[in-house]
DNA sequence: TTGTCTATTGTTAGACG
DNA sequence: TCGTCTAACAATAGACA
């Protein structure tokens, strides 16, 4: 009798490295796949002792990440080091110069996008350390000593750079729609169109609609001076 | 008899998940692993029609990347909507790199202390920035096209608030130190360690995602970090 | 969505050029 | 640093739980 003869599983099929159709499937694999990618990126910080941080955006466009020691502070690394990018809207628009007018708009869209959205986010995140703080021994707040100082003034100095870029970027548009737009005013200008829409995937070109606004005069920023600090 | 013949090779040996110890095995096998990662990553991108973004920073602290379909947009979507990143932490990295040249493990004692630092204030910031947040009712969502402007006005009101803050503690700080000692420089001792690999998940529902292609990799090469360690 | 099982395919450690 | 080769190992497609 033996009708054994059927095998449990056929074992592992192969497939051609192409979109997969059927959605269970995608699913599946995604999810093993995205665990065994993990894995891997686990055992080479292992073995290698090195960094390594992964973001996945799903067929969900969920968001998932792996990072050793922490997504964070690698990706802030790396876009430290980045002159192409940098999270405060530095860089960026220095490139786009006054190329195109469009062009110059939407990525400043895509930079305030960015940035209010962190802002957002930080303020958010404020509620859940304050819980925190509470929770924990601050050790932050320690009694206070020279380094606290020093990291104060590093602190400063990263504000007074973001500062600086924004101030750099509002005179930048100023300059390019004075020559479109002549303004009654001594102000910056500043074109913008629907700053949203930033996490959609396709990388369909947005449109950019635009206006424009006027800025106090007083926009000539030079920040408070400096305390006693520098 | 059998003088077996000597294997010409004894193939794939089974080796345990644990730093490598020699040096130039370590280095060989971390460039053999990093693409073998990358490739998974890219059958991942294609399979599943998924974007992916990884970043390793090599045993010499280069850093490589992949991505799909480019690194910095990912990382910009991630950071945006990942409410546990700091706005300026980027920049003040870049300094501290010239600052401090020591060993890594004070490095990372600084870096942990400025991130806490910043932490705070934002804490402190949360206040402020809630007020007016609120009081332009999302303003990064209004398709008004005088919206720039102010986004650029509360983004910088958030800042000199924040710098206002960091000044008054300095100031604090400042008059207080000089009662005590300045020579004295102790850190905020926190010695980070093995935060082995962690994974961070959403659950997900799904839909189905869209073309894919496959960009195989995109290594970002060259500089030698300016951290400790040499 | 994740784990299990099996048969296969894919990856890679070690040695060498 | 890389590519090549070989023989192990490891990952995983498909089906089911």
């Amino acid at each position: 009798m033996m009708k054994k003869t059927k095998k449990s599983s056929q074992g592992r099929q192969k497939i051609p490295i192409a979109k997969i159709a059927k959605r269970t499937n995608l699913q599946v694999t995604f999810s093993k796949r995205r665990s065994g990618l993990f894995k891997k990126a686990s055992e080479l910080c292992t073995l290698c002792g090195v960094e390594v941080a992964i973001i996945v955006f799903s067929p969900a466009k969920k968001p998932y990440s792996f990072g050793h020691p922490e997504v964070d502070s690698l990706l802030d690394r790396f876009l430290a080091r980045n002159p192409n990018f940098n999270i405060s809207l530095a860089d960026s628009s220095l490139q786009l110069g006054k190329a195109h007018k469009n062009a110059s708009a939407h990525e400043l869209n895509m930079q305030l996008t960015r940035i209010s959205n962190q802002v957002e986010a930080e303020r958010k995140r404020g509620e859940s350390l304050d819980k925190m703080s509470k929770a924990s021994e601050c050790w932050w707040e320690n009694p206070v000593d020279e380094l606290g100082l020093d990291e104060l003034q590093i602190l400063e100095a990263a504000m007074e750079d973001l500062k600086k870029n924004v101030n750099d970027q509002a005179n930048r548009i100023w300059m390019e729609s004075s020559n479109t737009t002549t303004a009654n005013n001594s102000a910056p200008f500043f074109v913008k169109n629907n700053a949203h829409h930033l996490f959609e995937s396709s990388p369909s070109s947005d449109q950019v609609g635009s206006g424009s606004i006027i800025i106090p005069s007083a926009y000539d920023i030079g920040f408070a001076g400096n305390i006693g600090l520098f």
